[in-house]
RNA sequence: GGCGAUAUAGCUCAGCUGGCUAGAGCAUGGGAUUCAUAAACCCAAGGUCGCAGGUUCGAGUCCUGCUAUCGCCA
């Protein structure tokens, strides 16, 4: 399991997590605000718990495709990068990301590095010239091995014009050197790619034998320049993974404070770059000695509305649709969607107005909210806004809940830790309905008719108040603006930066004036937007 | 085509190495209650566990075939 080391929060353990970097040729979409939005809500986590965290997203932006949409457009490659970068970036002031940096592949830094790296397996024997020979698409400017071209029966699919026979000379990794070296990792290490289904894909394939890659290409320019032979432009794909390297200062020796970091805790990314980063990019570190990342997390995909998102029926799910959704619910409510009903497993999740909808209502209403809700106001009303001081005895014992409550903080931690936001949620969660039912147990409000009862009240009122703290606590790294909104409320002060501290059980000091709150407003339910 | 996965209540899914009348959450219907955001709570209804065979004293759980859906194929 990563990051199992040091919970005392005294030493802070550096923790490294990274999202892919985005093609810009790409629109954002959910999926990108999804990888992004889950890769917060752990590094958040992390910080809370007192860890030096470091969280990297960027751009990839180099490639055919791009100086190909460049030219269409009439403008400069860089020009249009720029352009789709910004996009990205936008994408980060709209779901409050907290990264702390953004790679872009275009960066002098990151070039300069890829070339440090490259030449270096290069000079090592890692990299060599080689020739491939195939079934070349001339419109499509794409290559197919035998099989495919059969099956196409030696016709472009698009233009059906015939395919031929050429040949190419480029540069290529000694990926099938490093078969057995892989294998034994994969093995040693079973949390290394996640989830399992996963990992049993990329071992099945890697028993089918490994086969070297190009590394560059001559067929176009936008791309950094092989090192000693610039006619060759350096394959997007060997660029692009580089960058969690780069973004570090790895190939750089004037620069390398932010190398403590290194490797990373986590490298979450979607399921169909999964063979660059479970096989590929491991076997460069492994060439360039270099220690190997913890986990590869694979997520699965977004649907929408029970459909396939693809380019054809135009079903993405945009920014634009986000934000309407943000500007209905709130932007800490889609957080907590994404984080809790998200396909973090190994099928896909559907994104629905409906579910949407209702996830809304269950858990952020009628739980989390309405349980801050008729807490605060019976604090209000039976203690005058001020919190109650527990004496420890009667209805539902103090230590029960510091047990209780201490239980579902370690649960909500190690779930987060190795990558499970759902259960980490619903280990908070399930104080919150803890507490409902300790109330209609209890029934503080029929107790509070005798004033012989106040001390009753008062014990009964604070535990749940302070298991609905901690709770939150628990919450907060999904979603850091409501919770602040109940620490304000509730007076509980800045987050300490130690979570398991601050979950103690008795933190809340009795007298804190205790304002009554409405977390998330209810929403009536419209069809469409 | 090759390799692999999945098919369980309206929806999303649990059911480990086979063992009593198949579970949860949400949605639905009814009840009770009032501190609370028409919320929390209680009860009920709802499934021939994809189809067909087989192994077994006994299979949702193992085997075979079929069908459907999905993933990966550098």
């Amino acid at each position: 399991m990563p990051d199992q080391e040091d919970h005392s929060g005294t030493n802070a353990a550096p923790a490294y997590i990274t999202t892919p970097i985005y093609y810009v040729n790409d629109k954002p979409h959910i999926g990108h605000a999804y990888t992004t939005t889950i890769c917060d809500v752990w590094a958040r986590a992390k910080r809370f718990e007192g860890r030096d965290v470091f969280f990297l997203t960027g751009t990839d932006e180099h490639g055919v495709k791009v100086e190909k949409s460049a030219k269409e457009r009439g403008m400069e490659p860089q020009a249009l990068a720029d352009e789709n970068a910004a996009e990205f970036q936008k994408v980060m002031g709209l779901f409050n990301l907290s990264n702390d940096d953004f790679i872009r592949t275009t960066d002098p830094r990151h070039e300069e590095q890829v070339r440090r790296f490259v030449k270096r397996l290069h000079d090592q024997g890692d990299i060599y010239l080689g020739e491939f020979e195939g079934w070349y698409d001339e419109g499509q400017e794409e290559y197919h091995t035998e099989t495919k071209a059969k099956e196409l029966d030696y016709k472009s699919p698009i233009s059906q014009r015939p395919l031929v026979r050429a040949t190419e000379t480029n540069y290529y990794f000694r990926l099938s050197a490093y078969q057995e070296r892989l294998e034994k990792f994969l093995a040693e290490n079973p949390d290394f790619v996640r989830p399992e289904a996963r990992r049993n894909e990329i071992l099945g394939r890697l028993r089918e034998g490994l086969l070297d890659v190009p590394v560059t290409r001559t067929n176009f320019s936008w791309g950094i320049p092989f090192p000693g032979d610039e006619e060759h432009v350096i394959y997007v794909w060997i660029d692009a993974l580089m960058n969690y390297a780069t973004a570090l200062g790895m190939a750089d020796p004037d620069s390398s404070e932010r190398a403590r970091y290194w490797p990373a805790s986590y490298h979450v990314i979607g399921k169909e770059i999964l063979w660059f980063h479970a096989v590929i990019w491991p076997a460069l570190l492994m060439a360039l000695d270099l220690p190997q990342p913890r986990c590869v997390y694979a997520h699965s995909f977004w649907i929408s509305e029970g459909q396939k998102m693809s380019k054809s029926l135009g079903n993405f799910i945009d920014l634009e649709q986000l934000q309407g959704y943000m500007d209905t619910y709130g932007r800490d409510a889609l957080r907590f969607f994404l984080a809790s009903q998200g396909p973090l497993g190994a099928t896909d999740s559907d994104f629905s107005r409906s579910q949407f909808h209702e996830t809304y209502n269950t858990d952020l209403v009628n739980t989390l909210g309405n349980c801050a809700s008729r807490t605060s106001a019976m604090i209000g009303k039976y203690c005058e806004g001020a919190c109650p001081t527990d004496t420890g005895e009667d209805a539902g014992g103090a230590e029960e809940w510091a047990q209780f409550t201490a239980a579902q903080m370690d649960a909500s931690l190690a779930a987060m830790d190795r990558f499970d936001l759902s259960g980490s949620i619903a280990a908070a969660m399930a104080i919150v309905r803890k507490v409902d039912a300790f109330i209609n147990e209890t029934a503080p409000f029929k107790l509070a008719k005798d004033p012989d009862n106040a001390v009753t009240v008062g014990n009964i009122l604070y535990r749940c108040a302070e298991a609905v703290r901690i709770a939150s606590c628990l919450l907060e790294a999904v979603m850091p603006a409501r919770m602040n909104d109940l620490r304000v409320a509730w007076n509980l002060g800045e987050p300490s930066g130690n979570i398991r501290e601050e979950c103690t059980w008795g933190r809340l000091n009795p007298g804190t004036e205790i304002e009554k709150v409405a977390l998330f407003p209810r929403v009536e339910f419209t069809e469409s937007e």
